[in-house]
RNA sequence: GGCCCCAUCGUCUAACGGUUAGGACGCCAGGUUCUCAACCUGGUAAUCAGGGUUCGAUUCCCUGUGGGGUCACCA
């Protein structure tokens, strides 16, 4: 059996878009799944919406989350010579005609077929040239592209793995430009001669590409090559069911991976938009993909991107790791470093004390701020509602006497937690009455983690102090 | 508008003719608890509509409706 070889083949106008994201892991996926090879190809037949250095940072990116070429990355504009020969090839089989049309015609006439309600189509203006009239217009040194020519009477039938059979008659498609007037390909005719180049066994894309499917068929026929298996994806959506784009929110990886969203639960949930394992198991880890992964359960439907649901992932993703404390929770830790700004030194902590607490590391420079700078609060808010006056004022000043008798060598939560405990049997106090003050007195705020956990992080001095201000604020 | 594709809870999805239509996220309620989070328990909520085919349709067929994609010398 021939090797299952899959592409991504981006072309360099953007960053990577989480789209692209799913895209280029499926076809990684099923390359990986099946021993084969995964290609990344960039497409940069256009000069106009080329930006500079895009290619890489789209390597980048897809190499960030684990995505590697096992070849070296083509581009497409290192290979126009080869565009050029199967182009020269289909016009010599009369596949293919030159076009001397000006872009200012081809306007008007697509004006006027719109002015009639017409369909919007090259009016085969060009098909019929003698050879003398296209050896004139070229010593005129009139510019030209080349047109496919469509075979009018014939229904174009595609097999696609998700979708099945497509067809389409050949009378509603237009004879499109393969090469454009600058010698450079078209998408159609660069990707259909790169695949089959590059043995490409399946073609998969997304689904915004079917309408040019038939196109590409009728290259592959004209040029007498295999016909790789068509694999189109179901597109992403925007909430409002539109294809997911900006505008309606982050579209690029890089910015979710800004936003301190982890490569795990990104892939982890990504690859569930548009395709199930066939059981109810949600967790996988990237070898579980290729393990599991199969064309068989690829939708068909477009998949809102929801980004409450990438939250929980990434949230427990989060957690796991800082649960299982491996070299992966190092990882963790620098990465956390650079939402902390000043305070990156105390990572390790601020992971621990609000790792079940977050959605995305990006959140953590905000939520741990009262650890650093105590936050102005007022009085009213140390009493539990539960509590009255005098029972915080007793039970905050009581703390202060049992936490200035632990030793800085002690000073962990669990030390802290129990002599409260105690004192509180003792005393008959209601826990609410000691541990509520506390994380006020340490926190500023109304919801924090536990006081115990504050008690510790603060350390002994600083945590004396805001006891203190607390005890002042209430005398 | 032409062409193409799609259609199960709000969202991601399972059920390859026979299920009380299942799971997950979210949401709600309760439990735990000094708060929040986590955790546990329970609940909410769907087969777009109408025709067929069949003993039986979420599932197959047709029509309608709805949604989307695409109609460039962009990919």
């Amino acid at each position: 059996m021939e090797k299952i070889r899959t592409r991504f083949a981006p072309s360099p106008t953007g960053y990577l878009h989480i789209g692209g994201l799913r895209t280029a892991l499926f076809s990684y996926l099923w390359a990986k799944k099946n021993k084969g090879e995964f290609i990344i190809r960039i497409e940069d037949t256009d000069r106009e919406r080329y930006i500079a250095n895009a290619d890489q940072e789209l390597i980048d990116t897809l190499a960030k989350v684990g995505i590697v070429s096992d070849v070296e990355v083509k581009h497409q504009s290192d290979r126009l010579s080869l565009y050029q020969k199967a182009s020269d090839k289909l016009i010599n089989n009369n596949q293919a005609y030159k076009c001397f049309c000006s872009p200012e015609r081809l306007d008007k006439v697509r004006e006027e077929q719109q002015k009639n309600k017409q369909v919007p189509k090259y009016d085969r203006h060009c098909l019929n040239l003698s050879k003398e009239e296209i050896d004139k217009n070229i010593q005129a040194g009139q510019k030209f592209v080349v047109r496919f020519k469509i075979p009018d009477d014939e229904i174009i039938v595609g097999q696609d793995a998700v979708y099945g059979k497509i067809s389409i008659k050949g009378q509603d498609l237009d004879d499109f430009v393969i090469l454009k007037s600058n010698k450079f390909p078209t998408y159609h005719l660069a990707n259909v001669v790169d695949d089959h180049d590059m043995r490409i066994s399946h073609v998969i894309r997304g689904e915004e590409w079917m309408p040019s499917f038939p196109k590409h068929i009728l290259i592959y026929k004209a040029l007498k090559y295999n016909l790789p298996t068509f694999v189109h994806l179901p597109l992403l959506l925007n909430p409002d069911k539109s294809k997911l784009s900006k505008r309606q929110g982050d579209v690029a990886v890089e910015d979710y991976l800004k936003k301190g969203y982890l490569i795990e639960s990104l892939i982890n949930y990504v690859a569930l938009l548009g395709w199930n394992p066939g059981n109810d198991q949600e967790f996988f880890m990237i070898n579980e993909l290729i393990k599991e992964f199969s064309l068989e359960k690829i939708n068909k439907a477009g998949a809102v991107f929801d980004i409450t649901k990438l939250n929980w992932f990434n949230a427990e993703y989060i957690r796991k790791i800082i649960e299982q404390n491996d070299k992966r929770f190092e990882q963790l830790i620098s990465n956390t470093e650079k939402f902390l700004g000043k305070n990156a030194h105390k990572a390790k902590k601020v992971l621990r004390l609000f790792g079940s607490r977050i959605d995305n590391l990006a959140d953590l420079g905000e939520d741990s701020k009262f650890l650093f700078d105590l936050p102005e609060y007022d009085k009213e808010m140390l009493i539990f509602k539960k509590s009255d006056f005098e029972k915080t004022k007793e039970g905050i000043n009581l703390a202060l006497g049992i936490l200035g008798k632990i030793h800085h060598s002690e000073w962990d939560q669990d030390t802290i937690n129990n002599s409260i405990k105690d004192i509180i049997a003792k005393r008959n106090l209601s826990p609410g009455d000691i541990f509520w003050p506390l994380r006020v007195a340490c926190s500023g705020l109304e919801r924090s983690p536990s006081p115990g956990e504050l008690l510790e992080f603060l350390g002994k001095e600083e945590a004396l102090s805001r006891v203190k201000k607390a005890i002042k604020k209430l005398s």
